[in-house]
Order: structure tokens, then sequence, then C-alpha cells
DNA sequence: TCAAGTACGGATAAATTTGTCCGTATTATA
DNA sequence: TATAATACGGACAAATTTATCCGTACTTGA
């Protein structure tokens, strides 16, 4: 696995929200998981852009960080859920300000991020 | 100049958002930019971590993403100042729910993310 | 005249994130 | 008996972001 060489910085709290939710496809998989699409394969196929290996790392991240948990059902085939925590949860109406921020003003944005 | 290889995903506000936002000082920049912080040397020396070269290049894009505005004054030496626009405005009080959910779980994220 | 302040930018290196290609194991279905 | 589904991980390549080192130009103050 990788293993940093500078430390984090985390002065601020928008540094600590920003540490945490910072990856390309961090806020899809915690509004997946908030909206009951909670399985690996579910995921995957919700997001298809995203490569299975990034997925996972990414996944793996969350729940290191403690928005998401993750179960495994000792069964054949292999089952495994995610859902948020209570940390996760205290996040959605965060997102959901994000999100709203971004449709409200994507006429202009995307005009100007693409140039 | 750095070329893109690959189109950036704004599917949902979300990425929106983190389009605009990603980059590891532009919400200390825009937060200091808000707090009347507003000229190249200030801001460097308020972020000290920061190298300059970096800071150049996120102003540029905050500028390029219309949430900040640049006003050079032809004097010398020269002096340069960095506003907030209408949409940066609108970013501020997301930047403020993002900064306190971060403090107010402070205690917990840190020992998270430091493993 | 020399050092330090104002501000900006090119070229390249280092760090980090994302993607690709390989592999493991088990079970159900065609 | 293949094929696809479940899920995971190592090794490495490519893309992207951040840092370092060089340079420009002008002005003020010691």
């Amino acid at each position: 696995m990788y293993e940093r060489k500078t430390p984090v910085t985390i002065d601020c709290g928008l540094h600590l929200f920003m540490e945490v939710m910072n990856g390309k496809w961090k806020i899809n998989l915690v509004w997946c998981v908030y909206n009951e699409i909670k399985r690996p394969g579910e995921l995957r196929r919700k997001i298809p852009n995203a490569t299975r290996r990034v997925l996972e790392g990414q996944l793996k991240q969350l729940v290191n960080h403690g928005i998401l948990s993750n179960k495994s059902y000792d069964v054949k085939p292999p089952k495994v859920e995610y859902s948020l925590t209570e940390l996760g949860e205290s996040l959605i109406p965060i997102i959901r300000s994000t999100a709203k921020w971004g449709e409200e003003n994507r006429e202009k944005l995307e005009k100007l991020i693409l140039e």
C-alpha cells in the first residue's frame, strides 16, 4: 500500500471535511449508501465510470475515517454491505447543501469549468 | 501549462462543488478573501505552508471558476486584490457549515485520520 | 549600490491519486 | 465443464497535483 511522505494538514474544520471527502467517487459512494445501494457489486454497477480498484480504495478510506461501516456476512457466495455510521449520517445535510449549490449554479459552472 | 487528458465528471451537484473547491488551499484562500485578506503577499504570509507557486495556481483556478475576481491596480510597485464574486459569496454559508461539521467532530476525526 | 518588497511565470521533480492487468477462492447456472 | 457471479488484493503504469528552482521587472529604503 501507498505510504504518505508528508503529514496531512488539518488546521481547520474545512480541512477535516475535505480530508474525508476528497476522492473522485467518495461523495457518490456516500450518497449511494444513503440511498440503500450498499453492496460492492451494486455500487460498481451504479458508478460504472469508476474502476473496482478505486472504489474499493475509497470505500476503505471512508470506513477508516468512520463515515461508513461494513458488515461481512459469512455466506457463500460472499455478501458484504456498507452502511452509514452516525458520523456519516451527520454528513448528509452538508452533502445535500453542496449538491443544491451545484445544481443551482450548474449552468454557470459548467460553462466555466469546461473552459 | 498542464493539459487534462481525461474529461472532468460533473454529473451531479456534488461534483460541481468538488470540482471548484478541490485543491489543497482553496478553502483557505476563499476564507481569507472573505475575511479581507485579499492581496497575494498577504495570502502567502497567512498561509505559510503553501508555496507561492501553488497559491498562484489555485487562485487562478478560483478566478477561472468564477469564485474570485482580481483587480490589478496600475501602480508601482504593483498591487493586486482579490475579492469574492457573487457566486463566491454564495459559497460562504456552505463553507461555514462544512467547517462547523469538522470542528464539531474534530476529536474523533483527528484520531481516525492520523491512523 | 545592495537588499528587500511588490508581482508573475517557465521547466522540471516529487508526491499523490487513479487506472490497468494480473491473480485468489467459492457457488450457481447454462 | 465452462461461464458468470460473489468479493478481495498485489504490482505497477498513467494521470494529476503539489513543490522546487530558476528567471523577469520595477521601486523603496538603508
